[in-house]
DNA sequence: ATTGAAAGAGTCTCAGT
DNA sequence: ACTGAGACTCTTTCAAT
């Protein structure tokens, strides 16, 4: 998959162009970068044959789903050495969407999206109760998301 | 934009089946879900009227691109009331790439993505330190992440 | 609302530079 | 390595159900 690659200028700014919008098509992106659309073929093929573009994913508005809450729970081990079998069993709460093993207060930190409180009661005191290793965990409900962007990859130039 | 709108079973798989991978064609998403291609693009081109489908982001993969560190920072703030100004201060740094506002432990908190510890350091002990009304921060740097997928909205049947 | 087919647009390949 | 044109595939529209 990865074999290194030395990336310059206009594969940074197609990947920062279609992180914004993937379904510009490579004609029109062509123009945007001063280059044909079959040369913005040949990079992405090259980007995703060397695994560093993995596809496209639908950008949807959870909010319109319904999905209204998003919350943080640190969570504290009886002993960090219980983290793969508690990893296994947070990956099966669907509501779980993200897991990190961190440094610092918590030993996993993990994000849950919900429909409605009713839903996160449901994870925090049913759920996450029935997991053995877990200590205890600390709730950190998102009142608003300020911002969520993606990584500012354009200042590269080679 | 968002008239309120039902959404049925095959609205919801093909959410569902396109978070994973906006690039499947119609015809072949059609086959998946005992449809045609035609009515896939009349369902998708209603999701985009109002609002629920926002467009297609690319998936890359950031530890290719040398983007090895996420951090989570938990701000806390000298009054609550110095959110927005703080908000804006923090939307310069580019590394930062996600804001939430709180309930719980912190006041804000916020995600970073750095290529390396050098850039977190620059961004914790000097693009922080420079903004007026932040008392102190904590920072938890994640070591792995486990896994990071997308809401389950598939269990929906209407 | 769904379908199938035709028209239009985009992707992909390749020979030339 | 980039380009432009031809072949191919996908999207989009639309009349019929």
């Amino acid at each position: 998959m990865a074999t290194k690659l030395n990336l310059d200028k206009l594969d940074m700014q197609i990947i920062s162009e279609m992180m914004e919008d993937a379904q510009i098509s490579y004609a029109d992106l062509g123009k945007k970068l001063f280059v044909s659309g079959g040369t913005i073929h040949v990079r992405i093929k090259k980007l995703q044959e060397h695994g560093i573009v993995k596809g496209t994913k639908l950008n949807v508005d959870l909010k319109a789903l319904g999905y209204d809450i998003t919350a943080f729970i640190g969570v504290y081990l009886e002993k960090s050495s219980l983290y793969d079998t508690v990893a296994k069993d947070l990956q099966k709460i669907p509501e779980i969407v993200r897991l990190n093993y961190t440094t610092g207060n918590y030993s996993m930190f993990i994000e849950v999206v919900c429909k409605d409180i009713n839903q996160l009661r449901y994870v925090l005191h049913d759920a996450l109760q029935k997991i053995k290793g877990i200590e205890r965990t600390e709730t950190l409900i998102s009142l608003e998301e300020s911002f969520n962007r993606k990584v500012q990859v354009a200042s590269n130039l080679a």
